[in-house]
RNA sequence: UGGGGAUUGGUGUAAUGGUAGCACGACUGACUCUGAAUCAGUUAGUAUAGGUUCAAAUCCUAUAUCCCCAGCCA
């Protein structure tokens, strides 16, 4: 059923592979910074690089790119490795950290001093933007580019030793300042940051740069294949040029696909970040966002997001996945497996006029396709509760539900007849008046009868009040803009519903169901007798 | 308007000079004690204009549109 992707990529590492130029164990890494929680976005780029190292018989590094102190924590740095590991990756004792390279950054550095490809600029960060030029007009060269091997060396020492203030100094790259791409006109290599880091405390007062760091990792972890998305393009020049400016014989190459793109949502820790801070959402696990601790608290299994990310595929085209194919994914990754139970979302007390409440209780299968599921209880009564919708005075063409003096099914139970419909003063409907047909019982009935449909219920002194929170689009608009980002916002994203469960699903172990006709929820960890609307059934029905 | 990328049904993708295929969606119908699932079917595409070739989504030349880059972020 699953079939291997193949993708570029894929087949970029079987030719590697075939014509010898890489030997032995295809290596990979995901390479996150500890900012921000990981999306669906991430886990398109994790089921990648996990999975191409698992295809073809290699391993992957979960790599922490923690070089600036000033936005990482060591909260995210947990909150990733539970992310990856409930997505169903195993780094095994390859977990690691760009600041555990820290000491061989600052020596690599100092070869690129004295190979005379790196200075030290004392340039203002306003100064080094001006004379950077724009994209049409080169820029100009530092005054300081000219400083001799042993001045560098000397200041470049003393940027580590503490001896300026954050902003006083930098070590660029001696690279290009004419050339046309940007990223090549002496890159700053190191900026100073009197602050502690999560990992290396206050050892270090000067950082490196990502463009430096992240290919020297590479290549000292012997990734064989860096892969990572279109924005990079720019920078592999620069990727390369590090790599051979100095003594390093191993030089990944750096390959490069488009990220995800979403419907109805944005996929970037930045505004994602800016949604919690202003909350405008509860928190990065707020079922409701695109993490994938907001999508495993919405009940969405791991299972489902690997299949999405095999189905979206990986490409260089931009694109902007429908949120049906997610959807689809995480229905069919619930269909079989998931136990079907009743619950109502918005009750609507039904009295069955002719029954006589002796505790009767009936029994259903767990499942109706999946025997193995087992049987549970299910008690009957005489006040029961339906889904308020279930019901109309005016039914349309082909209405197959309740209304009055129709039968309908009560699922695994009994036929009704609907026979009058009690109001309140206002003319809302208060319950409705109902009798039932004693032959009619599911499983042996005898009443020849054909009801209109079947309807799910539950009995009103067993059923088990719950809150039920019915998640939409977080987004009012298929392309959230980071300059619209509150206005987009759907403030209806959100329902919470009074609503009732049949006792059997209160008691289960479980925590996913299918609640027949209406969709498959999870029950939350946080919230008590909370159950979360993972997703919607398919819903063909159309009025008219 | 400098540089780097990308354009195949509504959406995501496959086809690597030789039958434009798959999936999601949408729409029909069958079945149904879930208007679900399942089953059967329909739908719609190579950005544009030239060229090369027996043959072009694929190669060439223009054009158009979209994305990324001017952090001491990653």
């Amino acid at each position: 059923m699953t079939q291997p992707a193949s993708d570029f990529i894929r087949q970029r590492i079987k030719q590697d592979l075939d014509s010898g130029l890489v030997e032995g164990a295809i290596v990979t890494r995901f390479p996150p910074e500890p900012n921000g929680y990981l999306h669906i976005g991430h886990a398109k780029s994790i089921c990648l690089n996990f999975g191409v190292a698992e295809e073809f018989g290699g391993y992957t590094y979960l790599r922490f790119d923690d070089t600036n102190p000033l936005k990482e924590s060591d909260t995210y740095v947990e909150a990733i490795q539970q992310d990856v590991a409930w997505l169903g990756f195993e780094w095994s004792d390859r977990l690691t950290n760009a600041s555990d390279y820290f000491d061989a950054l600052y020596a690599r550095a100092v070869e690129l001093i004295d190979g005379g490809k790196a200075y030290v600029c004392s340039l203002t960060g306003e100064e080094i933007r001006q004379s950077r030029g724009t994209l049409t007009e080169p820029g100009k060269e530092s005054p300081y580019r000219g400083r001799s091997v042993e001045e560098n060396r000397e200041l470049f020492e003393r940027m580590r030793a503490g001896e300026f203030a954050d902003g006083e100094q930098v070590l660029r790259a001696k690279i290009d300042m004419a050339s046309p791409n940007i990223n090549m006109r002496d890159p700053v290599l190191y900026r100073i940051r009197h602050a502690t880091h999560q990992r290396t405390g206050d050892k270090w007062v000067i950082y490196p740069m990502y463009d430096f760091t992240h290919c020297i990792c590479d290549a000292l972890e012997g990734i064989t294949h860096s892969l990572c998305t279109l924005e990079f393009e720019d920078h592999r020049p620069l990727y390369d040029w590090v790599l051979d400016n100095i003594n390093m014989n191993f030089h990944p190459p750096q390959i490069e696909f488009s990220r995800l793109g979403l419907e109805y949502t944005v996929l970037s820790k930045r505004l994602l970040s800016q949604l919690v801070t202003q909350g405008l959402v509860e928190g990065w696990d707020d079922p409701r966002m695109p993490t994938l601790a907001g999508l495993r608290r919405r009940g969405v299994t791991p299972g489902a997001i690997r299949e999405f990310c095999r189905r979206v595929g990986v490409t260089k085209q931009d694109n902007r996945v429908e949120m049906s194919l997610l959807e689809f994914c995480i229905r069919r990754d619930l269909e079989g497996t998931v136990r079907r139970g009743m619950g109502v979302l918005n009750p609507l007390k039904v009295r069955i006029s002719n029954y006589r409440d002796d505790g009767e209780v009936l029994e259903g299968p767990w499942h109706a396709q999946n025997p193995d599921l087992g049987r549970r209880e299910l008690p009957f009564g005489a006040e029961l509760y339906i889904e308020r919708e279930d019901f109309t005075d005016a039914p349309p063409k082909k209405w197959r539900r309740l209304s009055p003096g129709a039968l309908v099914r009560l699922r695994y139970a009994y036929i009704i007849r609907c026979d009058e419909v009690v109001r309140d003063a206002r003319g809302e409907i208060q319950e409705l008046v109902c009798s039932y047909i004693p032959e009619s019982k599911s499983g042996s009935d005898t009443s020849g009868l054909k009801p209109n449909g079947v309807v799910h219920w539950v009995a009103a002194d067993t059923a088990v009040a719950v809150e039920i929170r019915l998640y939409g689009r977080l987004f009012k608009v298929p392309d959230p803009g980071a300059a619209t980002l509150v206005d987009d916002i759907d403030p209806a994203s959100l329902t919470i519903r009074s609503g009732y469960v049949e006792p059997a699903i209160h008691h289960s172990d479980d925590d996913h169901f299918q609640f027949e006709r209406l969709g498959y929820f999870f029950r939350d960890p946080e919230r008590a007798n909370t159950y979360n609307r993972t997703v919607s059934l398919r819903d063909s029905w159309k009025p008219g």
